[in-house]
Formats: structure tokens, C-alpha cells, sequence
DNA sequence: ATTTGACCCTGCATGC
DNA sequence: TGCATGCAGGGTCAAA
């Protein structure tokens, strides 16, 4: 589900109704999520409120620091004799894998198959993440975000400038791997996943199937141009919603009526109107149109 | 060093 | 109707 808007689009719903909110209960119905949740995840987050979310690739990041304290490294005073742990600062890296959605509901509403965890909040909302294939996780880190192994490798983010046409002819030159699988990886630049990529090609005119370092200088700038373009379109769609993406607020994304190739194969281009083909590259479905991509 | 393949897991569409 | 098969938005790891 989640590439890069996706995820923004989530962040953005969502924002309004967690920032800000102290974590009053955190309920754990299926932790064996692909990194399995921390065994004192409860008693970290119960009692830290929430800071400004952030996004770095497809990795929602969220702020914790303690409630009831307003020096940092401060101590409550009665927590000691209570015999409870003092929630300490820190971030939670939330990943949506392939099928995870983090929605906001309201305290009584009951859960549905698949909701693993909620965060319920001081004001009766909550945070609910919902994941089938359970490909996505929760981490909680107490030292800098960036230097977590996950997120240090990363290329640049997609929307930002040191990502351009150079940087992907300088990262490509002697890579024999196709395009489409080369842009996907988020060593050259993040948040590309098999939709974006694919229509991103459509747009810059180039076949996914050439070799990543025989593409010239010209046609990346056309191709970064073309990741760009089609991400913020994406954003300002609230997302693309192929079975049950629904942003934070309960939303679907709106931006499948605007691809091009993704999931369309054997149907006609709407440039030329020819039959579009399916590939597979990197072991992805990759659908392109012979006519209009070299 | 680069590239490929298996794997994590459930749900859905398809074909027999 | 049931069952087997293949495929799906992602990322990691081992092996070639």
C-alpha cells in the first residue's frame, strides 16, 4: 500500500489529532509484527506525550518525550515510591510495510481483524494501526533517529534538492540492472516503491527495462523531473488507493483515476493507445508502453 | 561489488 | 462449492 505519499498523506491526517496528546493506554493485540514489538513498548509510551511528526522515506517518525516532566532529565516525583517507570524521550519509527494503515478513532469503537496496536490518547481519540500481512512495524529508539541503522544508508528524499537527474547518471554509471529497479533503490533516493516508479517512466519517456548506466545525463533530469512531479501530484490526491489505503482521517486516495500504466496492462495508452505491456523486473510487475518508452 | 532470489504474512482474483 | 495457484503498495538478508 504505502509508498512515499501514502505515508505523507498519513502523517498529514493525523497530525492534528496526536500532537500534542499524552499516551494514556497502549494496547498490543498482535505484536509479532516483521520487527516484533519491544517487550516494554507499553511501559515506555504510557505517560510520554507527543511531539511534531515527521516523515524520512516511507518511515513515519513520531516524538515522545515525558508528560509530566517539563525539565528534561527531570524525575516525577512521586514515580520512584509508585514503582513505575518513568517514560523517557525518544521516537518511534512506524514502517506500514506493505498493507499497514494508521487511522484515528475514538475510544469504544471496537476493533476490527487485523487492528493490532492502539495508542489511546488523554482526550478519548486514538491511534489505530491496522496491517494484514503484518509487513510493517514499531520500533521505539532512544538515541538519534539518524543514526539508526534503518534510516543512515538513505538517500536523499525525492522532494528535497540534492535529489536530481546528476545524482542519479552519477550513482547509475557502470550499473547494468534496469531503470525501473534502480530508482527503487533507496540508497539513490527514497520513498520510489513499484507505482511511482512505474509511472514516473511513463512520464520521462524511458523504456524500465534499459540499463540503469546507459541512460544519459538529459533524460535523468527529465526522469527526476518526472519523480517529482508525480509524487506531489500523489500528495495533493491524498494518496493512491488500490484495495484499502485510507489516510489518517478515514479517507481514500484519490490518485488511482490518474495513473497511467500502474496495473494497467493489456489496456491502451492514453497517449498513443497502444496495448500496454507487463514485465517483470526485480522480481516487480512492471507495466510499460513499448510505443512512448525507450 | 553488484545483482538475484527467498522470505516475512494474509487476502483476493482466477482457473480448474 | 471447494481447492490450488499466483500475485499484491516493502525491505532485509544470504548467496551467486
Amino acid at each position: 500500500m504505502p509508498e512515499l505519499p501514502e505515508v505523507e498523506t498519513t502523517r498529514r491526517g493525523i497530525a492534528p489529532h496526536v500532537e500534542g496528546r499524552e499516551i494514556v493506554e497502549v494496547i498490543v493485540r498482535q505484536g509479532r509484527l516483521r520487527v516484533p514489538v519491544p517487550d516494554d513498548f507499553v511501559d515506555r509510551l504510557v505517560g510520554s506525550r507527543i511531539g511534531p511528526l515527521a516523515r524520512r522515506a516511507k518511515y513515519l517518525l513520531i516524538p515522545l518525550r515525558p508528560a509530566e516532566t517539563d525539565t528534561p532529565g527531570g524525575r516525577r516525583e512521586d514515580a520512584g515510591a509508585a514503582g513505575v517507570e518513568v517514560p523517557s524521550s525518544g521516537t518511534l519509527l512506524w514502517h506500514l510495510g506493505m498493507s499497514g494503515s494508521l487511522r484515528i478513532a475514538r475510544l469504544g469503537e471496537l476493533p476490527k481483524k487485523h487492528d493490532h496496536i492502539d495508542l489511546v490518547f488523554d482526550d478519548g481519540g486514538l491511534l489505530r494501526y491496522h496491517d494484514p500481512r503484518r509487513f510493517g512495524f514499531v520500533d521505539w529508539l532512544a538515541g538519534g533517529v539518524e543514526q539508526d541503522p534503518r534510516l543512515a544508508r538513505l538517500g536523499p528524499e525525492p522532494l528535497s534538492d540534492p535529489f536530481d537527474g546528476e545524482r542519479l547518471y552519477r550513482l547509475s554509471r557502470g550499473r547494468r540492472m534496469a531503470v525501473k529497479p534502480f530508482l527503487m533503490d533507496n540508497e539513490v533516493v527514497v520513498g520510489v516503491g513499484n507505482i511511482y516508479a512505474a509511472e514516473a517512466l511513463f512520464l520521462a519517456g524511458i523504456d524500465p527495462r534499459r540499463a540503469a548506466g546507459r541512460i544519459s545525463l538529459e533524460r535523468y533530469e527529465r526522469l527526476a523531473a518526472a519523480v517529482r512531479e508525480v509524487l506531489a501530484a500523489a500528495i495533493t490526491q491524498g494518496g493512491t488507493t488500490l484495495r484499502d489505503f485510507v489516510s489518517g482521517t478515514g479517507e481514500p486516495g484519490y490518485f488511482k483515476q490518474r495513473l497511467n500504466v500502474y496495473g494497467r496492462h493489456g489496456q491502451a495508452c492514453r497517449r498513443c493507445g497502444g496495448e500496454l505491456r507487463l514485465v517483470t523486473l526485480g522480481q516487480r510487475a512492471s507495466v510499460f508502453c513499448i510505443e512512448c518508452q525507450h
